[in-house]
This record gives structure tokens, C-alpha cells and sequence, in this order.
DNA sequence: AATCTCACG
DNA sequence: ACGTACGTGAGATTA
């Protein structure tokens, strides 16, 4: 988490001298505070941090460390007008129920560097906010400073981190106390070396580096004697002024981020707010009166409201501004309601209660800077989308953080997942809010972090937008293809009861089955749990053996077209005339997408008769469809992953690849392989991604399995890589229990433990092929939000209305089709570099058909 | 609800 | 000696 802590004296201080004097009803000097809090909540409202503390100095009764106090004591006083305004701070802060840190005998600076530490250890992010300098040697890659200066009356912060502080001093943070411990600061009494100032201060760092550097042989140094001199006169004041400039990064206090967290509730401070006479910001940040609600903390679940008037519901939205975060849900699947939780409570929001505020009060939550988690953002966006709201600021999706937890689980509702991973069913929001620091942290160990924020959260958007979409069928055309099938259908039907000599249900594997095995005494093969199998490859192997074999095969394809797609299609043709599938994201144990209601990523291809459909899903009128697709993605991410030289030099070399295996296979030169051998070559490196065994190789293309296994041996030989890479990974998978893909996406195998033959066997396929099958989806969904970008961000109208896998389709108006055509081909090579180009193929047309 | 079959990458 | 390639979704039949 973001953990925010600022220097109270500090910011107090430049407050106090920075904003004209303010006074409370009775006299009390309060521009500092009010100064200060002013501060607080813009802060609060840029860095959302989910916790935050304020440090004070506290002047110890004694000096821990004696031998500086005389420049300790030279500091001047501080005026009474600031000097009364701290105390009622910290009362303010109180009220507030934000966190004060103090140390009898320690500085904020320290109390600031420990934070800095703990939270650097503890994975958390660290805001440290101040008006001094000091602190900068705290920067590191996961704490910032942000330094506060006021300019013209107005305050403004500037954020340093490790790069910004760089380039404005030319060396590393941490250097700053060697720089100190030379030049020495006036302002904290540190001495640093006699006549040594900023100019040879900053010299000697830049050129040495550090103190102890300098130090090591001032003699071999390559500078002028005189400074030689005053460094070595200066040697002691030069070592105490490292120690007064270090600031301490492990003072004695017991301090969890956690204890920190910030509620977003004011309501405590309305009484002290009013006495200060902080009018305007009770106005301004909506604090009202606490209820006297009584502490809940034990009871599980959080109190529920319903918001129904508009000062609750303003009250909620200044609360929006500066909280981190809050977890949405639609309620009753609509917009209408809804159910929204910050921790602390749930609300409950009604369109029938609320009306026109309800409007307004949806367009500030669903914008970008109010951050949301939620449960299947995607499904959300589209309600969110159809009411022409933005959908930005959704930074977690408990759903797809589960899903890549756990690719194989079947199933991701909220109950789920809250009793696994919290151990106790809670619901809706309080669930999501409850859930979100675990499933982060769960992540953040398992290193998917970016996986769900540069790929998953992003995509969320881009198929939402797809779904919307939609894609235009040519209704006419597929009514008149299902009748033609129709025809079809009774003439094969007719012919196949003639030849069988009695009417049966053809569709019924039973009935079939007596008929072919039974009547006709066809020779049976294949069994399955209820009777003989009848499926393509058992008719396959009937062949020649009977004339109603063909013709069942006919009619098998026939119905098939017929109610999957001709009929199947039509059914759910939009009111708008186009399809709009569902893509599902918490589905497949690889990482791909899957397709539903219907399912667009299986259109027939492979027959003539069946691609005939694909002539009918179109581009509408003056648009164009433009198609792009991977060429043998997953065998050149086979090359990659496994470093096979010969494999990457056939994909470099830009040679037909299945022509390159037949050549190495069959012992020919490229030049004289035949079709019969490249199309065995093609089988066997299919067969090689999906795990292969001889006999199912043998199957696929009707050789001996003797044949097939020395088909295989010499692959292996002549790619020794991809035998490596299948031994390597079969190991690693069983030692770890998962595998993951390039991107880091994970699949647990348990079966590789199994005690079953079966399942083992599974399971050494499965290491083998998930690492490549998910690598291509993950560089496809990265495409998809690049490709959907680019196009956002040079003005065009093309939009992405489908996936399949390696392919991409975007509909767009027909003047943009080669501006689009060449995005997609840029994004969808350029989104990883490898040792083997990625290779697209892209095509413009008026139909799916035309387009590839 | 389970099974079989078949469409796709 | 085991059973037989990875990942999906949908329609029809059957139990």
C-alpha cells in the first residue's frame, strides 16, 4: 500500500510564515493549522494513499546525544504564535483519526527515515512530505519526497524521486550527507570542513563519490593542495558532521503502516473545526455532525445505509475525493442501484431515490480519478458504457486477480473466492474491499502484479468496447444458407434411410450405431462408455466400406452448419443487426480468451461449405473489415523458449517452416520435399506443441506408430533444442508445481504428482504446451490494448470487434483501412522483441471472408 | 446432467 | 502396463 507521512514542525512552520495571520473566534492564532490542513487535503486528494501519519519533534528533557548540543541549542526560538498553534494541531490531527508520531529526544527526520525503512521493507510505497531538505537522502525507488515550497503565497510540492533528484544534483540521494558532511548546513548547525563550501563540496562528490572516498588517500587526490589541507585539518569536523547529517532510520518505536489507515471520516473533527472557526472547510469538505453510531468493530459485517437525500449524498462524494479507494457494485444487474463500500460502511444508492443528483453523482464516481475496485470490471464497463459514462479508474478487479491466482478453478463468484481467501463468506462490496489487500499481496508474491495491470485491467475496456460493437451478419444471406441446407439435409436424410432400409434418428449416436454395427454389420472399432463410437474418425476408417457412410458424414456436416450457425446465428442477431458475442476472461487455464452466446471463435473455415458463412459476417455500409493474424505464433515462441539454433534460423531465414521440419525429418533438401512430407512435417510440429505421442501422431496421419515414433526421434534429434527445452520444463513443472508463461502467468499442475499414469502423462503435456499457448494469448491481449490505443490516440474510427486466438479484427470507415492495417501490423509484431520475428498477415475487405 | 459429436485456434 | 495431442463452446440426444 501508499503510506504517507509528512513533517509536522516542518510544514506547520512554512505555513505559519507562508499565510497571513488567521485568528479563531477567541483569538487563538491558527493560520498555521489552517495552512497545514490545507496542505493535507490536496495531498490526500493527488497521492491517495491508503494510510497516512503526521511526525513531530519532541525536545527531549535530556540531550541522548550530548556531544551535539551546543549546535542544537543554537537554533533560535520559535515564536509563541506558531509555538501555541502545535499542541492544537495535534489535537486537530486527533479528531481526524490521523496518526501522530513522536519520540522524546528524536526529530521528525528520524521518526520520518524509520517509516521510510519499514515501509521500503515491508513492499509498501512511502510519500514523505516536508518543507526541508533533509530528508532527501531518504529517496529511494519506492519512497518520494514531496518537497513543499511556497511561491507568491501560494504553496506548491514538488516530487522527488531517485531520477528527479538526480538530475537536479548529479549524484544519489544518499550522497547528500557526504555532500553535508563537507560543506556543512548552517541551518541544522552542522559544521562540515572549514573553507570547504558548496562549489568544491559538489566538486569532490561528483568526482569521488563519498566521503569515505575522499577520505580513503586525500594526498592521491586530484585537486588543489590548498583544499587538500583544509580536508585533512578538517577530518574530524568532517566525521561528526556525517553522523549530525545522517538522519537515524531506526528509532526505538513500534509503528505498523497498517496502523495508520486512513477512514476519509472528518466527522470527528466538526466540533474543534467550528471553535477554530474553520468554517470554510467544513463547508468545503462536507463534515458533518457525527452520529453517534457507537463503535462496531466487532461485528463482522459493516453498517449499511441507504443514502436518500442530497446532503448525504454530497457528504459522500467530498469523501470520494480523498479516499484511495472504494469497491462498486451494480445491484439488481443495472445501473439503478447501487452498492458502494469505503471500508468503513455500505451504501446504498438509488436512482428511484435520488433522481437527478443520482445522474451527476455517477459521472464524478465513474471518472478517472476517483479509484474503484470492483468484481468483473469488464461486464461492469458495459452498463457503464451504455449509459455513455466514462469507465475509468477501475484499479482492481477481485475476479481476475483470482482468476490469475488460480487459472484452473471453475469458477470465481464473490462467495467463492472471499471463503478462500479469507476464510469466511462475506458479500458484495464489504467482500471486494475486505478481499483486495489479500489477493494484491497474493499476487504481488507470485509476481503477477504487472500481468494485472499492464494486460488484464487495461483489456477490461477494450472488449467491453468489442462486445458493444458488435459484428454486422448479413441476415438475408444467412436465412437463404440455412434453407439451401434444408434442401441438403431431407436429400441425405432420404437416401441414408433408403440405404439403411428403415427411417432412424440419424442425430442419435445409439441409433446410428445399431444401424451401421448391427444391421449393416459394418466392422465396429471405437467404444465409448454407452455403445460403439460413430464419431469422424471411425466413419473416416469406414470409407469405401459402404455407400451410407459418406452420406452420413454429409449430414453430419450439414446439421451441423444448419443449427449451430445457420440457425444458431440468426437466433441472437441484434436488435442493431449485428452479433455481439460475450468474451469470457476468467475461463481458460492458458490465459486465452473464450467466446459465448454465441461463440465467434469457432466460424467454419476449414470446408468450402462451411467458410460460406464467413461471407456473411460483414463490414456495414462504408466501413471496411480489416483482418490480421499471427503466422505459426506458438512454434516461433517454441524456438524462443526452447533456443533451438535450428528452429530460430528456419523462422529467421524466412523459409516455409513445415518445409524446414520435413527436410530435417525426412533427410531431403528443402527444395525437394514433397506435399505428403511437408504436411506430415506440419502434423509433427503441431503434435510437438501439444505434447505428442506416437501413437496419436500415427492417428492424425495414417502411418505405423513405428513410423511416427521415428518421425519423432529424428525431430528431436535434429532440433535438439525443442528436446532440451521438453525435458527441462517437465522437470521444472515438477519441482515447482505450476509453469508460467514469459509474462509470468501462472498454472498450477497437481497432476504431475498423481499417482495415475493418466493424469501424470496429462500433466507432462499440459508443462509443455501451457507455457507456449499462454505466451501467444498474453502478446495478443497486449496487442489489443496497444492496437486499441493507437487507434484512440491518431483519431480514428476503427474499432477491434474480435479475437480468435492470433487473429484480430477491427471494422473500420474504408478511408482509414490502410492507416488501420498498419497499426495492427506494427502493434501486433512490435509488442515483444524475441529471437524470432513475430510475423502478421493482414488483409482488407468487404467481408470476414474477403478480409482474410 | 451427462454424453457424444464437431466447429475453431 | 497404462491410454493415447493443447485449449475452447454449443447442439442434440439420452438417461
Amino acid at each position: 500500500m501508499k503510506l504517507m507521512i509528512l513533517d509536522g514542525n516542518s510544514i506547520v512552520n512554512r505555513t505559519f510564515y507562508g499565510i497571513r495571520m488567521l485568528t479563531a473566534p477567541d483569538g487563538t492564532p491558527t493560520n498555521g493549522i489552517y495552512g497545514f490542513l490545507t496542505i493535507l487535503r490536496k495531498l490526500l486528494e493527488e497521492e491517495r494513499p491508503q494510510a497516512v501519519c503526521v511526525a513531530f519533534d519532541l525536545k527531549a528533557p535530556t540531550f541522548r546525544h550530548v556531544q551535539y548540543e551546543n549546535y542544537k541549542a543554537q537554533r533560535k526560538a520559535m515564536p509563541e504564535e506558531l509555538a501555541i498553534q502545535i499542541p492544537i494541531l495535534k489535537d486537530v490531527l486527533d479528531t481526524l483519526n490521523i496518526k501522530r508520531l513522536e519520540l522524546p529526544g528524536y526529530e521528525a527526520d528520524d521518526l520520518i527515515g524509520t517509516v521510510g525503512r519499514i515501509c521500503g521493507e515491508q513492499g509498501h510505497e512511502c510519500v514523505i512530505v516536508t518543507g526541508d531538505k533533509d530528508s532527501f537522502q531518504l529517496i529511494t525507488q519506492t519512497t518520494h519526497v514531496r518537497h513543499i515550497k511556497s511561491r507568491m503565497g501560494k504553496t506548491e510540492t514538488t516530487e522527488y524521486t531517485p531520477e528527479v533528484f538526480f538530475e537536479e544534483y548529479g549524484f544519489e540521494p544518499k550522497r547528500i550527507v557526504d555532500l553535508k558532511a563537507l560543506m556543512g548546513d548552517s541551518s541544522d548547525n552542522i559544521p562540515g570542513v572549514k573553507g570547504v563550501g558548496e562549489k568544491t563540496a559538489l566538486e569532490l562528490i561528483r568526482a569521488y563519490g563519498t566521503l569515505e572516498n575522499i577520505y580513503a588517500d586525500v594526498g592521491a587526490l586530484d585537486i588543489k593542495d590548498s583544499v587538500k589541507t583544509k580536508l585533512i585539518e578538517g577530518a574530524a569536523d568532517a566525521q561528526m558532521s556525517y553522523s549530525l547529517a545522517t538522519i537515524e532510520q531506526s528509532v526505538p518505536i513500534s509503528f505498523t503502516p497498517e496502523s495508520c489507515i486512513f477512514t476519509g471520516d472528518y466527522s470527528g473533527g466538526y466540533a474543534l473545526f467550528r471553535k477554530l472557526g474553520f468554517n470554510s472547510l467544513i463547508e468545503k469538505w462536507g463534515i458533518t455532525e457525527r452520529e453517534d453510531s457507537g463503535s462496531s468493530s466487532d461485528s463482522p459485517l459493516l453498517p449499511t445505509v441507504e443514502i436518500s437525500g442530497g446532503a448525504e449524498l454530497k457528504e459522500l462524494l467530498t469523501k470520494l475525493q480523498v479516499l484511495p479507494y472504494v469497491a462498486v457494485l451494480p445491484l439488481d444487474g443495472g445501473l439503478d442501484a447501487l452498492e458502494l463500500c469505503d471500508g468503513k460502511k455500505v451504501y446504498i444508492l438509488r436512482w428511484a431515490n435520488l433522481g437527478e443528483n443520482y445522474n451527476s453523482f455517477l459521472k464524478e464516481l465513474f471518472s478517472q480519478h476517483v479509484h474503484k475496485l470492483s468484481h468483473n470490471n469488464k461486464d461492469f464497463m458495459g452498463l457503464l458504457m451504455s449509459e455513455n459514462l466514462d469507465c475509468g479508474g477501475f484499479i482492481f478487479d477481485t475476479a481476475l486477480c483470482a482468476y490469475l491466482l488460480d487459472p484452473t478453478e471453475s469458477g470465481y463468484e464473490l462467495s467463492r473466492i472471499s471463503a478462500k481467501y479469507l476464510g469466511e463468506a462475506k458479500l458484495g462490496t464489504e467482500a471486494i474491499f475486505s478481499l483486495y489487500p489479500a489477493l494484491k499481496k497474493r499476487l504481488q508474491d507470485e509476481g503477477m502484479t504487472e500481468l494485472l495491470e499492464k494486460i488484464e485491467l487495461p483489456l477490461c475496456e477494450v472488449i467491453s468496447h468489442m462486445e458493444q460493437k458488435g459484428f454486422a451478419v448479413d441476415r438475408q444471406a444467412l436465412s437463404d444458407y440455412g434453407k439451401q441446407l434444408s434442401v441438403g439435409i431431407d436429400a441425405v436424410q432420404k437416401d441414408i434411410w433408403a440405404l439403411a432400409g428403415e427411417e432412424f434418428n440419424i442425430s442419435s449416436p445409439k441409433q446410428l450405431g445399431e444401424i451401421l454395427f448391427e444391421k449393416l454389420m459394418l466392422p465396429s472399432g471405437k467404444k465409448t462408455k454407452t455403445g460403439w463410437s460413430t464419431n469422424a474418425d471411425v466413419l473416416d476408417s469406414l470409407r469405401g466400406k459402404h455407400e451410407i457412410i459418406d452420406k452420413i458424414t454429409d449430414y453430419r456436416q450439414l446439421t451441423k452448419l444448419k443449427s449451430t450457425y445457420a440457425d444458431g446465428l440468426i437466433k441472437v442477431i441484434g436488435k442493431d443487426g449485428r452479433i455481439h458475442t460475450s468474451f469470457q476472461m476468467t475461463v481458460t487455464a492458458t490465459g486465452r480468451l473464450s467466446s459465448t452466446e454465441p461463440n465467434l471463435q469457432n466460424i467454419p473455415v476449414r470446408t468450402k461449405l462451411g467458410a460460406e458463412l464467413r461471407k456473411m459476417f460483414v463490414a456495414s455500409r462504408g466501413n471496411v473489415l480489416v483482418d490480421a493474424d499471427y503466422s505459426q505464433i506458438e512454434l516461433r515462441l517454441l524456438a524462443h523458449i526452447s533456443h533451438d539454433e535450428t528452429m530460430i534460423n528456419a523462422f529467421l531465414s524466412g523459409e516455409d517452416i513445415h518445409s524446414v521440419t520435413a527436410s530435417q525429418v525426412f533427410g531431403v533438401p528443402l527444395k525437394e520435399v514433397t506435399k505428403l512430407q511437408r504436411s506430415r512435417a506440419k502434423a509433427v510440429n503441431f503434435g510437438i506443441v501439444y505434447g505428442i505421442s506416437a501413437f496419436s501422431l500415427s492417428q492424425d496421419i495414417g502411418v505405423f506408430q513405428s513410423e511416427a515414433k521415428t518421425y519423432i526421434e529424428t525431430y528431436l534429434q535434429k532440433y535438439s533444442g525443442v528436446r532440451e527445452y521438453m525435458d527441462n520444463i517437465k522437470k521444472k513443472a515438477k519441482e515447482d508445481g505450476y509453469v508460467t508463461t514469459l509474462f509470468g502467468r501462472r498454472r498450477p499442475l497437481p497432476e504431475l504428482k498423481s499417482a495415475n499414469f493418466n493424469l501424470r502423462s496429462f500433466g507432462e503435456r499440459v508443462a509443455l504446451n501451457t507455457p507456449i499457448q499462454g505466451t501467444a494469448a498474453d502478446i495478443i491481449k497486449l496487442a489489443m490494448v496497444n492496437v486499441h490505443r493507437r487507434m484512440e490516440a491518431e483519431g480514428l474510427q476503427g474499432k477491434l470487434i474480435l479475437q480468435i486466438h492470433d487473429e484480430l479484427i477491427v471494422e473500420c470507415p474504408e478511408g482509414e483501412a490502410e492507416a488501420v492495417k498498419k497499426i495492427l501490423v506494427e502493434e501486433m509484431e512490435n509488442v515483444v522483441s524475441y529471437s524470432v520475428p513475430l510475423d502478421v498477415d493482414a488483409n482488407i475487405g468487404k467481408s470476414w471472408s474477403e478480409a482474410k
